[in-house]
DNA sequence: GTCTATAAAAAGATAGAC
DNA sequence: GTCTATCTTTTTATAGAC
């Protein structure tokens, strides 16, 4: 499930363990500053800075700036999908799945910020393929969300809504959180999913 | 109601009608070009070629491109104020207040496309006085929305929610409307608020 | 008012020493 | 692996002619 772009995929050079995990930690220390300054608004010398590294270091370990973008933005990918996945696998009513959607979207967000911050924001940054794969994977997203709704509305736990303004509905609702909801509380990921849920299936309930 | 930072306020020189209307015109076609590239990864020199302009006379109507994404944060804090005070004057139940509120964002929403996802996806490029000006409004109107909602509360027409939470979870769903909703359609703004408020008023009510 | 030319600083990325 | 030095391009903004 997780993809490989850009790291260790079978076009580039196998790097050890540990040049990895170092990668990693520059993808996430740089999403932090990513998150604060935008993408274009943060310089390569400021990512040396906040990992900690000169210039020439910083480049043994991406090939561009853009690729900590694309890291970034597969980062929250590959946990949203994994989360659908698990919503999936797991059925239950729509009304149930919906639901369920909702705590691991949350969960997700709460657990990345600064991910998720850039992943919202930055988005348009992404060039050619790289925007193209992101497009195709959110979408995939979206489509899954869309169709536990239409589901509802079949079985009749649902009024008679469209699925896809009612989708759209539902993520605004919930990806905004962004703005605010952090792994600090005051509440969890799983508190405001529940009372989100509340609210939007009670809204389009039968 | 409309402010005047940058523009012909009392601390600078006063400037001819053609003067402002000229600056407001290159005010818009920027914003255009800000929610395709973001603010810090358009140039100058994008400027200029989008509104027909040399750099000199570019610069002959803005002290800096700063100043232009001011302008546009302040077209729609202003468009959204006068929204949320007519619907304050008008009055109703909170109910009614809620879904009035609704229609009246997504108008603007579909009114200045541009300048709202400039506005939603660059406030951080702001500095200083400016950010703190936007922030404050910004927060003026989200107490607005929080206000109407502990309104319906204390009537009774809603159920005993947080009205905090509640006020993001309904900012979210009709901000994000920001990302597909367009004054061209399929849907009009109305329409799109009407459904939404369907679908919230309804699961909040009592 | 608008232009061209240019200043002065900062950008992304690379080279080569260690 | 990491550094410093540097290359090349691009940036925001200004000067001064017209």
């Amino acid at each position: 499930m997780r993809t490989d772009r850009g790291t260790a995929g079978s076009a580039g050079p196998t790097r050890s363990a540990k040049w990895l995990r170092r990668r990693e930690e520059i993808v996430d220390t740089s999403a932090k500053v990513f998150a604060v300054h935008g993408f274009h608004g943060t310089s390569t010398t400021e990512l040396c800075e906040a990992n900690g590294l000169g210039k020439g270091a910083l480049y043994y370990y991406i090939g561009s700036k853009e690729e900590l973008l694309v890291a970034i933005h597969d980062r929250v990918m590959d946990e949203v999908l994994a989360g659908a996945a698990r919503v999936a696998e797991t059925g239950g009513t729509p009304p149930e799945q919906l639901a369920a959607l909702g705590k691991e979207l949350l969960d997700v967000i709460a657990r990345y910020p600064d991910h998720v911050w850039v992943f919202l924001h930055e988005f348009p940054a992404l060039t050619g393929g790289n925007a193209a794969q992101f497009r195709a994977r959110r979408h995939e997203y979206e489509r899954a969300v869309e169709s536990v709704i239409a589901a509802g509305v079949a079985s009749g736990d649902f009024r008679d809504v469209d699925p896809k303004l009612t989708s759209r509905a539902w993520l605004g609702m919930h990806n905004y959180t962004y703005l605010w909801l952090k792994p600090s509380g005051p509440l969890t990921a799983e508190q405001v999913a529940e009372k989100f849920a509340d609210v939007f299936i009670g809204g389009v309930a039968k």
